[in-house]
DNA sequence: GTGTGGTCCTTGAGCGCGAT
DNA sequence: ATCGCGCTCAAGGACCACAC
């Protein structure tokens, strides 16, 4: 055993200071960092496995505060599968390859049995490496589409023009040029809301905007690209979302990122978007048939009791009031429901008015909505004019007094939510 | 008691197949 | 030809069981 230590020592005590010092430059590439560390942790777990250990640990050196995955016994199949995931994530390092997730799963299928178990295995990796998953030349399958007033120049690929075609959404437009005069992103739940807004001539109405979808959930390629887009172009970011529990989980998703942070989407959220719709009180700004109001089902109610805490932990009172009307009055709405008021009415009456005025006076097809307001009088002031500046930086402080404080609508949503939980037979 | 893996649920979409 | 069903995929979260 101590001989074994002492072999162990002996085999890395020569690389083991210059490792830790190579590892801790900036200037070495990443790629480079991340193959060292693959190297250190396989030939530190074969050791460990011809020892017999009960338990063994994935590292990436001998540094014991650093990042580890600790296998027990019952855990041989996800230690198979993340040594074979670390093993194709070198080879794609050392070969400057690029693969899918899905290419790798079919790989080593029969090691995985299902995608989820790679997506683990992924997961763990990054975390393992403190990589995130595009440093390790692992691509998702682009969800996300995009379309409007934008050109990409890609490396390898060549000139991608989201006037004329959707675009796929994948990292590869991460590290491509931009050529834009875009004034604002608007960002849509699903991809059915996306193509009624181009049937609807979305790009005549709005010649400066782009339109993105991901397709329910977004992944983390969608939310870096828009967050690209922020960043570099600085365009306002707005989101559409059904007025249901999901929509503005999904919402939160594009703000802040998935609950769960992890290495694999680090940094993957757009803090500066700002929700324009669809409100749960836009039911009573609009003329919404009684049965496009659905009801809230048990796992809704149960979804709502947990997304009021986390909106006040993040201080989105928006958020939190819509939640707690939605709660009072039972029903959710798809945006399909404003559709049927009439057509173009999402473009006109929704996304329109609601988009900065800077940005409408740009619009030359607008000339419509100063109609449209004078027209159609609000019954009370929609919320994301309440609080939100053009900046996109909520504003908390301006509540009106009809407004509940934090605490009330904690209390009387709850309350109300356990009402309908007792009642609730679904 | 805590942390984590595995499982199952939700959202969104598409595709193939069989019944009508 | 159309519709409904069940499967797939890619995201998210919740919950339970188990190891430590």
């Amino acid at each position: 055993m101590r001989n074994t230590e002492t072999q162990e020592s002996a085999n890395y005590s020569d690389s083991e200071e210059s490792e830790d010092s190579f590892l801790e430059e900036e200037t070495v590439p990443v790629k480079e960092q991340a193959m060292r560390k693959i190297e250190f942790a396989l030939a530190d777990i074969n050791e460990q496995l011809k020892k017999n250990l009960k338990q063994l640990v994935l590292r990436t050196s001998n540094n014991k505060s650093d990042f580890f995955l600790r296998y027990s016994t019952r855990m041989k199949k996800k230690l198979d599968r993340d040594l074979h995931c670390l093993h194709q994530v070198y080879d794609l390092l050392e070969n400057d390859k690029k693969s899918t997730k899905r290419e790798l799963f079919y790989e080593h299928k029969s090691i995985y049995e299902v995608q989820r178990n790679l997506d683990s295995s992924i997961k763990s990796i990054c975390e393992l490496l403190d990589e995130s998953r595009s440093n390790l030349n692992i691509l998702s399958c682009g969800r996300g589409i995009l379309r409007g007033a934008i050109t990409f120049l890609v490396k390898d690929v060549g000139v991608i023009d989201a006037r004329v075609q959707e675009v796929l959404i994948t990292d590869a437009l991460l590290h491509s040029e931009l050529i834009s005069e875009a004034n604002f992103i608007l960002v849509v739940e699903k991809d059915t809301t996306f193509q009624k807004l181009i049937d609807e001539n979305f790009q005549q109405m709005f010649p400066r905007g782009i339109l993105v979808t991901s397709k329910g959930y977004p992944d983390i390629a969608t939310r870096n690209v828009i967050k690209m887009l922020s960043d570099k172009k600085k365009f306002p970011i707005y989101g559409l979302f059904d007025a249901d529990p999901h929509g503005i989980e999904i919402y939160l998703t594009y703000k802040y990122g998935a609950i769960k942070e992890s290495a694999e989407g680090r940094g993957a959220f757009v803090p500066s978007i700002q929700w324009i719709g669809l409100f749960p009180t836009d039911y009573n700004r609009f003329i919404i048939d009684r049965t496009q109001c659905l009801k809230l089902k048990r796992t809704d109610i149960v979804k709502v009791e947990n997304l009021v805490p986390r909106s006040i932990q993040l201080g989105e009172s928006i958020v939190t009031r819509e939640l707690d009307w939605m709660v009072q009055h039972s029903f959710k709405m798809e945006l399909e429901a404003i559709n049927m008021c009439g057509p173009e009415y999402m473009s006109r009456y929704l996304i329109a008015p609601r988009v900065t005025p800077s940005n409408l006076q740009a619009e030359k097809h607008l000339s419509f909505t100063s109609g449209f307001e004078q027209e159609f009088q609000f019954s009370e002031t929609p919320a994301y004019m309440e609080n939100t500046n053009v900046d996109g930086c909520n504003d908390t402080d301006d509540e009106d007094d009809e407004s509940l404080d934090d605490t009330d609508i904690d209390s009387d949503t709850l309350r109300m939510m356990e009402e309908l939980i007792d009642n609730d037979s679904d």
